[in-house]
DNA sequence: GTATGGTTTAACCAAATGGTTAACAAAGGT
DNA sequence: ACCTTTGTTAACCATTTGGTTAAACCATAC
């Protein structure tokens, strides 16, 4: 028999469940069962506390998506140097990831499998636009510290170096012939080796 | 009523439409009457002809994994210069996703999903390992003509700036408010702009 | 022509699945 | 004590789904 504590309520048993199972499965090959399984009540539940499969499964999703938003916002609406949105968003991204393996991947499966998501989340949650990271950008390169790169470029190059090791992990796990171990290393190894790789990439020589 | 010519016969015709469905909804979303629709035949031919959905998923999934798999193995297994391998990988790999834009999606997510598919593509695909590209690697750095980055950092960053913004296509859109044409546009300058990057980032100064 | 073999289909089936219902339990207010 | 509201459950339901079957179709060989 289950204890209620003045925190652990239902509805926060669900979501939490819902979110290990939907992130492990995806909207499709989760079953409600399984997350009532999980979060250890009857199925009937689920629809008492968020009626129905979808909405259950949005309510996870823009959770998940709340919880990255801000660390992209930080490299486009921060008033740091571009050095240190390298070096902050680098540092901070791939510690936040190491402990939710699973959020990018659940992310970005769902959002190419749902392109209207991104919409509505959109209008949801204060989302970043790319103008004043373009501004302080041209700015940079017009007074000589940095090559001549494109704001859209260099924002896909950094969300690429750091997000794609998370997503790629078994392949990159089977060629480079890791284990889970020296896997974690190489991440940590990065939080440092990116940044350097980046702000190398884009300074004049 | 359906014409089979020489080239197009049953078999074939239920493996692009599987293609196409398996890639757009995923093993857990596709339904074998869709699938049976898409390739215009009655729902039993796809079990005569490949026994289950898991084997027709097999069949598809094996056959995507070969398109790329040879692509990562000149990275890897080539006799060309780093330079040279940098500069043909980030061409030809951009080129060939924009043909198969929904290539990448479909082989992380699966591989996500289903760690042990790797395992069995790995016995069947002649599969490269990073041993030779580490040696390349190591005697350049040797030489002074490359900074000190380990080859698995180098390989990583390679396939992340490549493959990242197809993955990533939705996300990427939204933020940097560009419509379907500028993001090809913006694929179509990585070409050139991602092998600058990278060989800028480890070149010696 | 008709026997033979692979190919294709409509109809069918059992299991699984998201969702509902009605009854019951707990909590709280009066 | 009694009633109302909220929370919880077992049983149930309609539909969907992967998969099967038995009969029909059709080319080719005899």
């Amino acid at each position: 028999m289950k204890l209620k504590t003045k925190d652990s309520n239902t509805e926060t048993d669900i979501l939490n469940a819902a979110e290990v199972i939907f992130q492990r499965k995806g909207l499709d090959g989760a079953r409600m069962q399984e997350i009532a399984d999980e979060a250890g009540i009857n199925k009937a539940l689920l629809h008492y506390y968020f009626r129905s499969k979808q909405l259950l499964f949005e309510t996870v999703f823009h959770k998940a998506f709340s919880l990255i938003a801000p660390q992209i916002k930080a490299i486009l609406d921060d008033n740091s140097s571009i050095d240190d949105k390298i070096k902050n968003f680098t540092n901070n991204y791939i510690a936040f990831i190491s402990e939710h393996p699973y959020l990018p991947n659940f992310i970005f499966q769902e959002l190419n499998r749902n392109t209207d998501f991104i919409s509505k989340v959109q209008k949801t949650i204060g989302f970043p636009t790319i103008d004043k990271f373009k501004k302080q950008l041209e700015r940079e390169v017009k007074k000589g510290t940095i090559i001549p790169i494109k704001a859209e470029q260099l924002f896909i190059n950094i969300l690429a170096l750091n997000i794609f090791p998370f997503l790629a992990k078994p392949l990159i796990k089977s060629i480079t012939n890791t284990d889970e171990n020296t896997f974690n290393h190489l991440m940590e190894e990065r939080k440092t080796e990116v940044s350097n790789f980046i702000i190398n990439a884009i300074k004049r020589k």
